[in-house]
DNA sequence: CTGAAAGCGCTAACAC
DNA sequence: GTGTTAGCGCTTTCAG
């Protein structure tokens, strides 16, 4: 304290070496009193804490993560941070609250472009080191054996293996098909979710179950794949309006697509939902911004992403791996009426 | 590849230990391999990246931190996962795509459960380690003299020294404050931001200059504390709305604020707007889908963050920290209107 | 062309 | 009570 820090802050990171320099201490004291461990004589405890607080330091998560075995931070791994994504990150950061546990959310794909095995890379980059558990949302591939507590939310296999949360799919699909069925629509289209997901085959899947159960024949040209993606459902939602024979309705495998269906075919001069109904899946806060306010089929990604934070915690605390599935419900709005015809 | 690895993946990470031993090198000629040095034989390349595709080794990135300088990550700080964090975020993560950088946000606060000083904890703690420049949200204090270049969204200080980006606060708070004078409100209740945030100091300000600029005296009782947050606003809005001569009309801060006043006086039995006019700051998703839709100042958050990381680019790339202002407007909605009598 | 060794910042045994 | 040593997984000289 009376001896001038040599290493002021300024340049570079301030080190434990630093502190235990100005302290006059050895660096394994000054971690020994950052860490509360006892043994250490109240004077020298002192000394180093005064240092630790003029030099402003604070220890290096990424080293700390090296060394130890813990280190008090979840990760909630994404591909990109989209709106489904965002949502659930906000109900797992509150449910997270009073935890002694820090979040980090990291993003994989975003650099290298590709959709594909973001997750096994993520997973390993940062399992094992950087965090104790991990919240996977939307994984393409099977889970591998992971080095950390792992679940998975909306994932590819369905519940099986490790943990999950997931959505009633199929019958929220089927809800939104019945829904534009009994309105009157025969010729309704299916703006499709990213191929490789389970989610979206299911969606899919509940789609033509309902169109099968009111006798309407399934018509293959008016799926297409909008990869829940704003960009790709451009062309997809154009194609369907550029058949010959265009659809009355539209279900949109997420809102992002239903969404986007709507600019495009606004953008053309149709009406919704006078000369197009769009229905949507999720109810992303965008949804209702949407004008008009889009019909969708709700999923809370909220309480979902909650939902996997105490799962995560659980198993944390040696639990065994559970599948928990949410309710999905129609939400009118004003995007769906009764076909013109 | 004909000899069997003998470790296999299940427990623990893969390390780049395991990939040397299988293939049958040194760990520094995986290392190599992996990162495309050159000086090694085809056949032994060859050889090396296939016992990595095997075993499903991908790097640590938090080993790889530790010894290189570069991470190509970018780091988001935040308090909390809050709407106004989250549409930030969503605006970084695109303006990234594309760049060879991936994204990780962090929320500093959550398990600290401490408002103060998270911002130079978590900048400790990640940068000049796992991060190559961070972008934080709403700092409470200066920003120490940083490891890694920094910008700050929204900060306490305003637009001097590290780089910044924010909205004008002072211009919006005082277009919300004049909307509901034009109205006719001369009773205007202001419910304040997070004490020591400079945005609400603004906020507060134009609120003020507002109202004197329209001739109407400054009654200390109708300015409350919500902090920006949900659970800070109910008191703040009840206190309010308590008031021996309560006001008809009131400025929130922010549209959590706005939010959480207008579920208070509901739940009173007030009818919006035409019990009680509110208005918001932000323009968050949920603004529009609250019932009335909120009529607020609206700041492009996404905008601002594709900003941010345009700002923080140019400063990885060398060049010298800036100070971006965005504008701020009124969003007309249903959530105002003309005072009763 | 490949490997041995040092070291990034930190913590955990184990000496002194 | 405090310091020394080893080592987490990785990259990087520098020898061979």
């Amino acid at each position: 304290m009376t001896d001038t820090p040599v290493a002021r802050v300024g340049v570079g990171r301030v080190t434990i070496r630093d502190v235990a320099r100005a302290a006059g201490v050895s660096v394994a004291t000054v971690s020994k009193v950052i860490n509360g461990r006892d043994g250490i004589a109240d004077a020298t405890s002192a000394r180093v804490l005064g240092v630790v607080a003029e030099l402003g330091y604070e220890s290096s998560l990424v080293a700390t993560s090296m060394r130890r075995r813990r280190t008090n931070v979840i990760g909630v791994l994404v591909a990109e941070f989209e709106p489904f994504a965002l949502q659930l990150l906000r109900g797992a950061s509150s449910a997270l609250q009073g935890t002694d546990y820090d979040i980090l959310a990291y993003a994989g794909s975003v650099s290298a472009g590709e959709h594909t095995g973001w997750e096994r890379r993520s997973l390993s980059r940062l399992g094992g080191t950087l965090i104790d558990g991990a919240i996977i949302v939307t994984p393409t591939v099977a889970l591998p054996e992971s080095s950390v507590p792992t679940v998975a939310v909306d994932p590819h296999t369905g519940p099986t293996g490790p943990a999950t949360v997931d959505t009633d799919n199929l019958g929220g699909a089927r809800a939104a098909t019945e829904h534009l069925i009994s309105l009157g629509h025969r010729r309704i289209g299916h703006i499709r979710g990213r191929g490789d997901l389970e989610s979206a085959r299911l969606r899919e899947q509940g789609y033509r179950e309902a169109l099968a159960a009111a006798g309407i024949p399934f018509d293959p040209r008016l799926v297409t794949v909008g990869a829940y993606r704003t960009a790709e459902s451009t062309p997809a939602a154009t194609a369907l309006l550029d058949l010959a024979e265009p659809p009355t309705a539209v279900f949109a495998a997420n809102d992002l697509s239903a969404i986007e269906a709507i600019r495009v075919a606004t953008a053309r001069g149709l009406r919704i939902p006078q000369d197009l109904s769009v229905v949507g899946f999720d109810d992303i806060p965008e949804a209702v911004a949407s004008s008009p306010g889009l019909t969708t089929i709700r999923q809370s990604l909220p309480e979902m992403g909650a939902a996997a934070v105490r799962l995560l915690l659980d198993m944390l605390g040696g639990s065994q791996p559970e599948h928990i599935r949410m309710p999905a419900e129609l939400v009118l709005r004003g995007s769906t009426a009764r076909p013109k015809e």
